[in-house]
DNA sequence: AAATGAGTTAAACGTATGTTTGAAACAGAT
DNA sequence: ATCTGTTTCAAACATACGTTTAACTCATTT
């Protein structure tokens, strides 16, 4: 079908591009040329280049909220006290999101990019827009949270979250650069999932630091 | 002084708006509107847009980095081995990224999130950049950093390096909003530097963890 | 007093961008 | 075969951008 095949081929391309260049730096010309479709079939089919952006967006979320809300009803079922490690929240978030890219790498890496795009945007639609669509899983994932670090005071829960959530994003949204300098320093380059293994430990160490 | 009056206009604008908006995001025309100059003033001073992003990094990377230098030339005198432990390293760190803002909390938050997006954005050359100027000082620290770190392997050191500043400059430049969040859920605010003392421990844990 | 040179200014330049247009091509229904 | 609504296309449009130009200001020098 010609329509859903242009609508397509054009997410494809943006949201490669998207993670690329990010999304000023990208122009709907490079986008329809990558795409191999006319320049105006962007504005025809999603009316503007904002709404490209959320509709690219959009698509990396929806099933990312499938899989948090499906792991959490998991978890309520399999431990009805709610009590799980760090290990294995952050295991479980890894998954949720190397799941969502479905075994392309590519996927993962614009996923990443876009959340942390998200939160290091302070303002505009698509951080807003974020935060109420995570709002529910985000209280939800809070409680197994607090559960797993029964010796930390509210406050330092709080800090130490989102100490957390500062070295996941920014390591995420930037996967791509730093292993462009890795590269250059080292001559060595890892996958994601090396990078996600490492940071696993990381983490799971900075939440449990003594004070 | 008329010249430096007007750079000095001219950086401190610039450097708010792209914090605000991002580079690519902000224009000349709006930075020179903002600064109360002309518009050609940027292309007369600076030579050139990608030019003043540089300038603007400069200006404040030299006096950290000025403050680092001293604190390095102090401990080569104190330890002639150079054994610094992780936790005296990042208390330098603390005390110079507190110095060189000056009291100023703003610019600090404001030359994180600048960081920040000079990582993720499509700023090849900032990075290039700021890595050729401060090269010196930069292996110089990095010469501490490993010797506090002799368990590690140079690709995980450089990680976990990485690991640590994205959670540093996630934290510092949405210190406000984070603040704020804080204040609306627990109704207890704490300062900046409470929140630098918890940072820390979490920092070097992570660190330290075993892998 | 004239000349110099750095700094400022308004205006223009060339280019790239997102968007719109109107005709052409197409598919499916009648 | 014709009609109808949708999709594609080349071209144009309007605007915003970084940059350049040339005239002008004014303190300093000669």
């Amino acid at each position: 079908m010609a329509h859903s095949d242009t609508v397509t081929r054009i997410l494809d391309a943006a949201e490669e591009l998207f993670a690329e260049h990010g999304f000023s730096e990208t122009s709907l010309r490079s986008i329809t040329t990558k795409a191999g479709v006319n320049l105006a079939a962007v504005n025809y089919h999603f009316g503007s280049k904002k709404a490209l952006i959320q509709a690219v967006f959009s698509r990396y979320l929806s099933p990312f909220y499938k899989r948090i809300a499906s792991s959490l009803d998991h978890y309520e079922k399999v431990k009805p006290d709610g009590l799980l490690s760090i290990e294995e929240i952050l295991g479980y978030f890894a998954r949720a999101i190397s799941g969502v890219s479905g075994g392309d790498r590519r996927r993962l890496a614009i996923f990443m990019r876009l959340l942390g795009l998200a939160y290091n945007q302070g303002q505009g639609h698509l951080r807003k827009y974020l935060q109420n669509e995570f709002k529910a899983d985000y209280e939800r994932l809070m409680v197994f949270f607090n559960k797993a670090t029964p010796d930390l005071l509210p406050q330092e829960r709080f800090w130490r979250f989102h100490f957390m959530l500062g070295s996941a994003a920014f390591t995420l949204s930037n996967m791509e650069h730093l292993r462009a300098i890795q590269q250059d320093e080292f001559e060595v380059q890892c996958t994601e999932e090396d990078v996600l293994e490492l940071l696993q430990p990381f983490l799971a160490a900075g939440i449990r630091a003594k004070k």
